[in-house]
RNA sequence: GGGCGAGUGGCGGAACGGCAGACGCGCCGGCUUUAGGAGCCGGUGUCGCAAGACGUGCGAGUUCGAAUCUCGCCUCGCCCACCA
């Protein structure tokens, strides 16, 4: 039999098309097996798949392809987070109008991920920029809305000045706090914006005990939300009807040491207790304080600036009179904005303390230390005392946070208290393309939540995108014209839109039931498929998408219209596929791999092995395409051992004729006895090689270890290349293996595993076949080599079946010539002997 | 400054505390070919003719045994960054 020379451009397509015809990846509500919602994260629409799409979506798509053989009904679906940034700057730019601009990258990139293979079940598609999506992002957040979850407040936001946009907390990035679009350093400005209440869950987002997520992601949302206990304090101020300044302290059993009090520079008591003759001087360093960008604000960390505002408060423990300072250090939105300045135990503190010559308290040492004379600051140590704090002398630090607080709070001077890092979402966005706010504001009423039968509010297509800073939607008349819900005048519309982010915190629900029109999601399907039950996608979301997502689920839950807590059960995140420099691809830089060539010249089965080959999923790298070809040849050898029959034996120019059978049915009556005991030999550990390969390959995918279960099967490829140049190829156990190796190839190269199968005459689809299993007794080898090991280092091998009681092994190793010239007549003091791994005899005293 | 992670051949990378370098790239040699390429066969951690010795960023430690565990240091990457 000859073969045809392996092209998979004859194949590859012609296969995606019948999958395409077959449906044969949509996914069943009605289905009576087990579901299994497997989602991978959605690619924002910018014109064209890269490699890296490539690489986040060829990992799930394999464990979905071995959870559906494995007898699971698994849903995996795509879509386009369509709404955002770069489709009104095309529109700027290029004066394309975004709407086009979205739909032309749409389609061309679900052409580009049909070229891929994967099993996506398109019937379930998503677009977020779609009125029939964007009418229930609307939709839910009037549900925020009513239930107080959504509210209007002037405060002081981040701003881009080069995107004209203000940026949640979450989306300021860097030391530099710059944009984390593009890049340019933001700006604090007063408006009036949008929130989630995203911090009345803070503590519910710590808790990550039902859900299987990556360790450094649960830290990342941990340390963002930032937890700390300790204690708001009530200091009095000298100031007729001025109420008493709060502060929060992590560290209440210093406050003996408070010598003096710092507000944020926005803290509200700021004028009520600012002297007189200080208020210029005070008045000057606000004013500046708001007019810095945030680098500058960090430039100015060295100097720890501040003003003395002329008041007073008093110290309710020493009852001392202590002056009361703004300075920038302190900011306005963490604790209540104002701190007790210990200059002793806090560097911070003491650094402010030092410039302005305030004087420093030591009030805990060390137990058994001293305090220091000459001014120095005393850091913070496990085992601590108090000293000179009246009652408490004496007492262990940890004791005295929980004392002190107690006496503060019979006085009613203070409390326990938690403070969180978290802010509350900034959800408005002054640009165009989004979903607008479904509010409006009557003179009479203020603002008003659309009627829910109002919705969507649909974006106008006539517009001028030139950036104002404010929404392009402001100079829209027709848009802007609204009434009012309460009494029906005239109102003007809300023209901020929702940010992107808001679209993502729900798409995974509506996959469920994307066709649903009266209703967000049909609670039937929801139930039925929820929640996602591994979820892939890049670690850079972990605060961003991945913790809103996690919010919204849970305030949902509580207006009850969810019954689930988490929406991501389990949670994987791939690395990122660097440019051949090592940057970050980007257009810009240039280094943009198009997966197309590679395809049109390999087909899309090898681009998908080389990429699960380079190295760990979850752990990405620079593009290197050299050792393409070696997968390529891979593919190239299962292509030619699957179609291996008995009459194939090839002749190895150059070498000895194989010991061969050719032309003769194996282990039939023209074969000497030799040949069929070579055979059956051969047959042996071709079956332990397959069932070896069959347990691993299988652990490995639901591992995320694409790379080793490549390899593995690139042994097994190679143990059958042997077994074929050794006449096994007509075999039971040569067809068992390469059935075999197809099965377990099926997932990660689709194209090929089903040319081949169908080859073989095995029923369409090799997709919807089982799973192998594999036999436990064949795991092992029928003889395994053992290392002999004398004090710890290898000095010979012990060939021995796997059940050869433990003396025996001992005795044989003993025996050994080898062992016995290293032991040059030394009485071995012990032998460890771990049973299936080695031999350890040991001669000299430890 | 704080937190997390990672350092293994020429390269990508394998190794439940138990044979370091699986699998692949590259390279070297061979077969085939008019030639090149492709394909196939063999070799390939370092030093050494060999026996052997040495080898997982550096230095200690635990252990019969450490790439793996512990401590200290160095380098790189990511996240956070005045959070009281």
């Amino acid at each position: 039999m000859t073969t045809e020379r392996f092209d998979p451009r004859t194949y590859e397509a012609g296969w995606r098309e019948r999958w395409a015809a077959d449906d044969l990846y949509r996914a069943d509500d009605d289905d009576p097996r087990d579901k299994h919602y497997l989602l991978t994260m959605y690619p924002y629409p910018s014109g064209d798949l890269h490699i890296g799409h490539w690489y986040a979506a060829t990992g799930p798509d394999i464990v979905a392809r071995m959870r559906r053989m494995q007898g699971l009904n698994v849903m995996f679906p795509m879509g386009f987070d369509s709404f955002g940034l770069p489709a009104e700057n095309a529109a700027i730019d290029r004066g394309v109008h975004p709407v086009e601009w979205t739909e032309q990258n749409i389609e061309r990139m679900r052409t580009q991920f049909r070229s891929m293979g994967c099993m996506f079940d398109w019937s379930r598609e998503v677009v977020t920029s779609d009125p029939a999506y964007y009418r229930w992002t609307q939709w839910l957040f009037l549900q925020f809305f009513k239930a107080g979850l959504a509210y209007r407040a002037m405060a002081p936001v981040d701003w881009c000045p080069k995107d004209q946009v203000v940026l949640a907390r979450e989306q300021v990035e860097g030391a530099d706090r710059h944009c984390w679009r593009c890049g340019t350093p933001v700006i604090k400005r007063d408006l009036e914006q949008w929130f989630l209440r995203t911090t009345r869950y803070a503590d519910e987002l710590l808790d990550f005990s039902k859900i299987d997520w990556p360790e450094p992601i649960r830290l990342m949302q941990t340390n963002w939300v930032g937890r700390s206990e300790g204690a708001e304090i009530d200091f009095a101020v000298e100031a007729d009807g001025v109420a008493p300044i709060r502060v929060f302290t992590t560290r209440p059993d210093t406050i003996f040491g408070a010598t003096f009090m710092v507000l944020a520079p926005e803290h509200s008591a700021v004028a009520l207790l600012t002297a007189e003759e200080r208020r210029a001087e005070v008045e000057a360093y606000v004013a500046a304080a708001r007019r810095e960008t945030e680098i500058e604000r960090m430039g100015m960390e060295r100097d720890r600036s501040g003003v003395f505002i002329g008041g007073h408060a008093i110290n309710p423990m020493t009852e001392e009179r202590i002056p009361i300072w703004i300075a920038d250090y302190v900011l306005p939105g963490y604790g209540t904005g104002a701190v007790m300045g210990v200059p002793a135990h806090d560097d911070r503190d003491y650094a402010f303390a030092k410039r302005y010559e305030l004087p420093v308290r030591y009030v805990i040492t060390p137990r058994g230390g001293e305090v220091p004379t000459d001014g120095a600051f005393l850091p913070h140590t496990q085992d601590e005392v108090l000293v000179d704090s009246g009652a408490f002398t004496g007492m262990a630090a940890a004791d005295a946070i929980a004392a002190i607080t107690d006496e503060l709070a019979q006085r009613g001077q203070g409390a326990a208290a938690i403070s969180y890092r978290l802010r509350d979402w900034l959800i408005s966005r002054q640009r165009y393309w989004g979903p607008p706010i479904p509010i409006v504001y009557c003179p009479e009423h203020g603002a008003q939540a659309l009627p829910e039968d109002q919705l969507p509010v649909l974006l106008p297509l006539d517009v001028d995108f030139a950036p104002t800073g404010v929404s392009p939607l402001e100079s829209h008349a027709a848009f802007l014209a609204a009434s009012c819900p309460v009494c029906a005048g005239p109102a003007r519309r809300e023209t901020d839109t929702l940010d992107t982010f808001v679209d993502s915190s729900w798409y995974f629900l509506r996959y469920t039931s994307p066709h649903e029109e009266a209703q967000a999601w049909d609670p039937v399907a929801v139930m039925r498929w929820l929640p996602v039950d591994l979820y892939t996608g890049g670690a850079e979301h972990a605060v961003l998408h991945l913790m809103y997502a996690r919010f919204f689920v849970k305030a949902l839950r509580d207006m009850h219209l969810l019954d689930f807590d988490e929406p991501f059960t389990a949670l994987r995140n791939q690395g990122q596929i660097l440019g051949a420099d090592h940057h970050r691809m980007s257009k810009s830089r240039g280094n943009v791999v198009n997966p197309d060539d590679l395809t049109s010249r390999f087909g899309s089965d090898t681009v998908r092995c080389f990429l699960m080959f380079i190295g760990p999923w979850d752990q990405g790298g620079p593009w290197n395409p050299s050792s393409i070809e070696g997968v390529h040849r891979f593919l190239g050898r299962v292509w030619s051992v699957a179609q291996a029959t008995d009459g194939s034996i090839r002749q190895i120019p150059g070498m000895p004729p194989a010991q061969s059978l050719a032309g003769e049915p194996p282990g039939s009556g023209g074969a000497s006895p030799d040949e069929v005991e070579s055979v059956e030999e051969g047959s042996r550990a071709l079956r332990r090689a397959t069932h070896r390969a069959i347990k691993e390959v299988g652990e490995d995918y639901a591992e995320f270890h694409f790379n080793t279960a490549l390899s593995k099967m690139m042994e097994l490829t190679n143990a059958l290349g042997s077994a074929r140049d050794d006449g096994l190829a007509g075999t039971d156990a040569y067809a068992e293996a390469v059935e075999a190796l197809l099965l377990l190839l099926a997932p990660m190269a689709p194209h090929i595993s089903e040319e081949l199968w169908s080859r073989r005459g095995k029923p369409y689809s090799i997709h919807q076949q089982s799973w192998p299993a594999f036999d436990p007794a064949l795991v092992t080898a029928e003889v395994i080599e053992l290392p002999v090991q004398v004090d710890g280092k290898l000095r010979d091998r012990l060939a021995v079946a796997p059940d050869t009681a433990a003396d025996e092994i001992e005795r044989l190793a003993l025996a050994s010539e080898r062992v016995q010239a290293y032991l040059q007549g030394r009485t071995p003091r012990k032998v460890v002997h771990v049973p299936g791994r080695l031999v350890n005899i040991v001669t000299s005293a430890s």
